[in-house]
DNA sequence: GTGAAAGCGCTAACAC
DNA sequence: GTGTTAGCGCTTTCAC
């Protein structure tokens, strides 16, 4: 990489002339800026990146820690973060907390000293069950601003983007009593979660509001066996007429599962599920959808981030949350929309 | 943050000195590196790492370039990379090149400015389909090691990761012929990409070397309904009874379909198609699937570099390219195992 | 055993 | 209009 000194050692000018004329300086004379910029064009100059973090003491980058990249609400949300970001001239380093409190801890002080100027993240399963949140309450007071997303921690006093699940869930449950649906159950592979609970509550209360409907639920851990587990459920519940599914594979295997099992969908049987597009259209018939347009909840992190570090320290800005509104996605797995 | 200026400062000793003592330096008395210690210690004390990056020239992170983090297949080598750079002590910076070949020059040109050592990428669809180089061949010759893997340009000299993907689709449908099927269709919704006509080529080859089979090709492009397409299919061509899919939706979709239709699998067709568990379990029966192993791909990739980063530029380094076998899971999509 | 000084690449206040 | 200097945080050579 060519630097400022091989530039101004060829010009025979100082370094400080060279900086300025690239920076449209108004000191330097025209005939200077007009040579300086044409060797910087000709050697594809381009000024050091750490230099200038080193210098400004910021490093234009975010850090953004996912447990998940596998899931694909989070591998679109990232999507969303890193094209926010990229308008904005930022970078993003991405570490992966794999559902680990250590390793969410390691990746905040690692990337805090020094690497990026603020952090969005999504709390890790462990970190959620333990309630933990020390290390974030640490990196802000060090300087460095949080803005979480999807599952956060409320104990802690950052910007925040969510999503409205106990609401969308209590309404997909309303939709199919509805249809006229009396047997309907919700199933979930994500209970652990404090989202996965928030939407096994909208469904209960839909259901609790209702005369004479009963509560039925399926909760499938890490490592079971989604097929099994569906399957069974189907079995000793043969009267099942609608499903709610808090994630999207369940909502997917229950519809083809119910197909197997001899059962019209959505003529006999409904099924409504969080899912996106592309995961949605793996059933036949595909799955009526709540969509969390991940990528809006990423991209309005980042917002979010960058507003707070492109503001200066003197001004105050206070610490809000932001709920991005499910829709949902009508097809052929329900009777009606919502 | 706290610099060794401060710590210096508090100390009454020299900042050299600090920095001797925390790095365990010879030169320093015992006594002394305690103080320090201790002081570094209560404080929380971490090197800048911006300032080691300027001062050592290497930033000890790696840009990792991808055509769409919504690809399950990417989403997954992209973990493998980051967990092996983080063994090693590296960070990753992640851009998405979105399948665009500006996106891809851009990202290329801006990480090379310093923020990366090297870089990991898997090329973009329209970089393949114009066939460019020049910008890889430029990042190499200003020192940044590139590793490609999956789609990679043939005509760019550097360390490659890629996949069978001629013999997984060869053996697939060779195993499809033994278990006696008479009109075995290849589906594919990346027909654009080279490992997608590589896995053309081996269904073709398979086909044509056995008697009295045909070609049946089924390409969705981008854009286009997938149930659409592939339910027309089967409507045009019911008596097929194999399906060789180059990707995991389309094979998902195939056996729902096929299902829909009221075919049995793999009574009457069988499926097998390029999947990871987490998709292949979205159908009922779940898919027998080819393997990639992408987080090894991934892992291998971030090795390649690794390694290539820190060989001494003296040292001669052949360039390789490692070759990772698919391997087969056979599910009840299929009668026999390959 | 400790400290001063140089230098990584850059910017900017201040001289001339 | 151009150059000198200091400094961002750190390591390391060389003096003392």
């Amino acid at each position: 990489m060519v630097t400022l000194k091989q530039l101004a050692k060829e010009l025979n000018v100082s370094i400080s002339t060279v900086s300025k004329a690239l920076n449209n300086s108004e000191e330097i004379g025209q005939e200077t800026v007009k040579r300086v910029k044409e060797l910087a064009e000709l050697y594809n100059y381009k000024p050091n990146k750490v230099a200038l973090s080193l210098k400004q003491n910021k490093t234009n980058t975010i850090g953004v820690i996912i447990p998940d990249i596998l899931n694909h609400f989070l591998a679109k949300a990232l999507f969303g973060i890193e094209r926010e970001a990229n308008l904005h001239g930022y970078n993003i380093i991405t570490c992966i907390s794999n559902e680990s409190l250590v390793k969410e801890k390691e990746s905040l002080q690692l990337l805090a000293s020094g690497s990026v100027d603020g952090f969005i993240l999504c709390v890790s399963e462990e970190t959620q069950i333990k309630n933990e949140v020390e290390h974030f309450k640490k990196t802000m007071s060090q300087g460095h601003p949080i803005v979480m997303f999807d599952r956060v921690a409320h104990d802690v006093l950052c910007d925040k983007v969510i999503v409205d699940d106990y609401d969308s869930t209590y309404r997909a449950t309303k939709s199919l009593l509805d249809e006229g649906r009396n047997k309907i159950a919700f199933i979930s592979n994500i209970d652990e979660l404090s989202v996965g609970k928030l939407r096994e509550r909208g469904y209960r209360q839909a259901i609790l509001e209702s005369l004479g409907q009963e509560l039925l639920s399926l909760k499938i851990r890490k490592g079971e066996d989604s097929h099994q587990k569906i399957k069974s459920f189907f079995k000793d519940n043969q009267d099942i007429d609608g499903v709610i599914a808090a994630d999207s594979t369940s909502g997917v295997i229950a519809i083809n599962m119910a197909v197997h099992f001899k059962r019209k969908v959505p003529k006999h049987i409904s099924v409504i599920g969080f899912s996106s597009k592309s995961v949605s259209i793996h059933s036949v018939p595909p799955l009526t959808a709540i969509r969390q347009h991940a990528k809006k909840i990423g991209a309005k992190a980042a917002q979010l981030l960058i507003k707070r570090l492109q503001t200066p320290a003197t001004e105050e800005l206070q610490f809000t949350t932001k709920i991005i509104k499910t829709t949902v996605v009508k097809t052929k797995s329900t009777l009606k929309a919502l």
